[in-house]
This record gives structure tokens, C-alpha cells and sequence, in this order.
DNA sequence: CGCTTCCTGTTATGTTATAACATACATAGT
DNA sequence: ACTATGTATGTTATAACATAACAGGAAGCG
């Protein structure tokens, strides 16, 4: 399991989102489904930050260049997203994020700091339900697994944002 | 820990309301705060299935029964409970449930059934992402667990409501 | 009584999400 | 060429969830 907690601690971003980019094409053209417009550039608004950002934020920004404007378009091309395992869907944000691995198989797990909004991604198993989940006979199809607290800036207030 | 995954699984549910009402009643003085008509009211619609309810629903209980009929009575009553540790809110499903344990120590995790609805709940350390947030020097100060899929009920054809 | 505190009532609005229907465009079969 | 099909997009309208802000009432206390 790749534990990479990535978000938290400098890293070359420019790097990070080219190759997502690239990746994320790879895996459609293996698929067979479309990275159209509206699909690619609402990847590429959502991997600029390691942050989670609302629908209509998105919105906003597809907006601005043209590339639709009501409510659906966002979703939409989030939901495309989302199934793909491209971007992962923050419940309790109720906001998306570019995933870190995507294409890699993972029921990820996330850390939210409450201070900058970093949010970063880590490999999980089905958490601690597993023995409770058996115990009870509950099948478990998808697991939510959402930390919120200090990333290790946000720790220390001198070097907080 | 006391795991009890109750909510699957039939047992006595008038002794089941009974106890964890008397408990937040019991937990009100000791800490006190007041358990109000409309608290105990929402508390009390909370508690009679093993559902999480949307704070619409439980406003309309409420208002059904003259309690209130906007939407801040419902918020209100639903956010001192959850302050209080007596419910739990569901970030999967925008809704709420009464706590299993009132009062116990707890950073709980729950089942959710996506067919009856049904959701179960669990005691969980902070899950597996101790592990990774040691890692990287990420605080956690609150977890989300939530995971969906069957109960014991729904996996059987026959027996599923 | 005057004051504070806590709870409730109400208005208005903000935020997130989807149903439903219409249009566009490509590709495949006839 | 022409029609059917599938997939993506555009648009309207509305549903569903949530909170800010202010007004009033009841309880406790100097
Ligand atoms: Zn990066
Ligand atoms: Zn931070
Ligand atoms: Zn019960
Ligand atoms: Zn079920």
C-alpha cells in the first residue's frame, strides 16, 4: 500500500498536475470514454489546489471561460469525475477533490485541515468497520473516511497561512 | 468497547427509546443544560427507528405537533443534541440519527443500509488513518466513518422489506 | 425592579443538488 | 443520403439542506 499522504509538505505541483493530467487521458482512451472539454478543464480547476472545492466554485470558474454556466454542467462533469475515480467527493465538505492516485484501485481516506483546507489523501482499507461490519453481517460496498484537524503547518502559528 | 451494533437485527425497541431517553435526561442534569419540550420532542422522533432523519422530516414531526414549523427550531434542537453527544450527524445522507451510547465516550462509526435505510452504530477508534496522520505529522481532532452497503436483512431477496 | 442568559419564533436568504426536457453531434447500420 | 442510437451538453425550474439576523418571552439574580 503506497501511503502517500501528499498535500501537506512542498512538492513540485506543476509535476504533480501533469501527470494526473496525463494519466487521467491515459485511462479514458483505455476506457473508452471521453475527456471532453468540460471534463478535462474541471480536472485541471480541481488539481490546482490540494483542496477541496464546492460544485458552484467549479461553476464559477467554467463560468468565467465559457464553458457553461448552470448547475448541471459542474455536476455533471464532477460526477464524471467521481465515477471514474479521477476526483473524490469530500461529504463533509460537501466539495471535490482532484484524486492523488487516480486510476490506482483505492478506498481512500482523507485528512481536512480545519485551518488552510489542505486536504490530503491516504490509503485505506475499509477501516475499522471491517470486525464490526462481519460481527453484525453488514456487507460493506463503500466506505467514507474523513479526518479533520491541523495539518502540521497549521500547527505550528508562526508558519500558519 | 462495548461494540454493539445495534439497528440490525430486531430487539426490544420500547426498552431500547426508554433507556436512551432517560439516559440524555439523566445526562441534562448532571451536566446542567435543559432538555426542552422541543428537544425532548426531537429527540424523542429520532429515536423511534433506526434511521437517520433529514431535519426537514423531524421539523415536520415538530411542526405536526405545534412544536415549530421553521426551519432554525429544527437546526437548533438537532445541533444542541449532537453538541451533547445524544445524535449523530450522518454526513453521507445530510441527516441525523439518535446516539446508540448517550453519553458513553465516543468517536462513533456507522452501517448504513442503502436499501431499508437502516443505519447501524459502531464504536471506532480513529480509524486507519492513525497510521498516516502520525506520518505526516497530521492532528486529528474528529473522524468521519461511514460506510454503506447491506444489512443481514437486504442481502436475502426474500426477506428484504 | 433592572439585568443577564437562555430558549424560542420568525423573516429572509444562502447554499447545495437534481429532475426534466431540449438540443447537438458523432458513429453505425441500411 | 438517411435514420437510428448513444453520448454529451444546454437550459429551466425546483427541490433539499442550512444559517444569518433580529424580536420576544421566561427564569434567575443582584
Ligand atoms: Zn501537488
Ligand atoms: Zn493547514
Ligand atoms: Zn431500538
Ligand atoms: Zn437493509
Amino acid at each position: 500500500m503506497s501511503s502517500d499522504p501528499l498535500g501537506f509538505a512542498p512538492h513540485d505541483h506543476t509535476r504533480c498536475v501533469q501527470s494526473a493530467l496525463a494519466e487521467v487521458v491515459r485511462l479514458c482512451a483505455e476506457r473508452g470514454v471521453q475527456m471532453t472539454p468540460v471534463r478535462r478543464r474541471t480536472f485541471e480547476i480541481l488539481l490546482e489546489e490540494h483542496t477541496a472545492m464546492g460544485a458552484y466554485d467549479v461553476l464559477a470558474r467554467l463560468d468565467a471561460e465559457g464553458l457553461g454556466s448552470k448547475p448541471p454542467v459542474a455536476y455533471r462533469a464532477l460526477g464524471f469525475l467521481v465515477d471514474q475515480g479521477f476526483a473524490h467527493r469530500i461529504e463533509r465538505l460537501n466539495a471535490f477533490i482532484a484524486c492523488a492516485h487516480p486510476g490506482a484501485d483505492h478506498n481512500p481516506a482523507f485528512m481536512i485541515c480545519r485551518t488552510c483546507g489542505t486536504v490530503a489523501e491516504a490509503a485505506a482499507g475499509h477501516g475499522p468497520l471491517g470486525a464490526s461490519a462481519a460481527l453484525a453481517g453488514f456487507q460493506i460496498e463503500q466506505t467514507v473516511i474523513e479526518a479533520e484537524g491541523l495539518c502540521p503547518l497549521c500547527q505550528t502559528p508562526e508558519t500558519a497561512p
